[in-house]
DNA sequence: AAATATGGTTACACTCAATAATGATTATTA
DNA sequence: TAATAATCATTATTGAGTGTAACCATATTT
């Protein structure tokens, strides 16, 4: 047994340790997600949106008009996923959804004015929380991170 | 018809973009999670462990004898979700379950020859497929990503 | 016109993780 | 010491989140 808790060493908190797995990137990386994604669920707690719902709201303003589907693969997630999104935002009135008049399967997705403060408030709130949650990083180093994290998922470079 | 790239109408479906959202380092951080975690489940597919359940095994071997509790503060899950874990690899005869002497309501964690042996040619294929993932990054920028990741980690700087 | 493909929707299943309740054991305290 | 509280592992239940399959309406292809 490599463990030895007498009495003269009651339990120490750090004689178990994680550091096999930070070799792996991955494990790093999840655990970071894990601290943003707190971060951000934490800022949208006030506008009643979760992280999912802001990124799909998010995405409406800034593309006026986009099918649903293309939506959906933006956010690489399966349509049918989609469509309870899009039914909360509709219903809370932050987007508006009309056939596309070219393509009559097609929707048209926008943001309502209401929607487009929301999101406005919302990403201040996320900026505000995430720049918080990377305090320790510089503004430099957090460009710095974003920039490797886009390049792994460009994926391999083969 | 429905890609007209010549500049014949505004607004496409085709040339949506996310850029609003890269502003975001919870939205890289995510992409960029969602690829290693692929990766990684690929490189695992053929010893049967999940990414969950290899991390559970590679902590037990390098920490034999921790509790389950411990475990799951590591993992950062509750308790309860890990016994499932736990059944699995004794199940599979990778980690032994046996009592604490010391304190008979703990169980020590310990990994089997076999479980051993399986960790490492586990660790080997993900690391190789991690390393094909990020491809893109040198080994200095790979070092350097994971330093700005654990002092996200960290929590604020406060 | 008929067959095929695409877009949105619904229903179902599965994974992951949190919560609450329980039984066993240990620690605390009256 | 006896009674109470706290800790550990477990089970059952629940709720997100996501994928698959089937369905209907509309477009496209043959």
């Amino acid at each position: 047994m490599t463990q030895n808790k007498t009495a003269d060493e009651p339990e120490l908190p750090g004689d178990a340790s994680d550091l096999g797995m930070r070799g792996f990137l991955g494990y790093s990386l999840k655990r970071a997600y894990i601290v943003l994604h707190q971060a951000a669920t934490g800022a949208l707690d006030e506008s009643g949106l979760k992280v999912r719902s802001f990124t799909a709201l998010s995405l409406i303003v800034s593309n006026p008009g986009v099918a649903p589907s293309r939506l959906a693969d933006m956010l690489r997630i399966e349509r049918s996923n989609l469509v309870l999104i899009i039914d909360e935002l509709e219903t809370r009135e932050l987007i508006s959804r009309t056939r596309d008049p070219h393509d009559r399967r097609r929707f048209a997705l926008s943001a309502t004015l209401r929607g487009r403060r929301l999101q406005e408030k919302a990403a201040a709130a996320v900026k505000a929380d995430e720049a918080r949650a990377a305090s320790r990083l510089s503004a430099e180093e957090q460009a710095l991170l974003v920039s490797l994290l886009e390049r792994i998922e460009d994926g391999p470079a083969d």
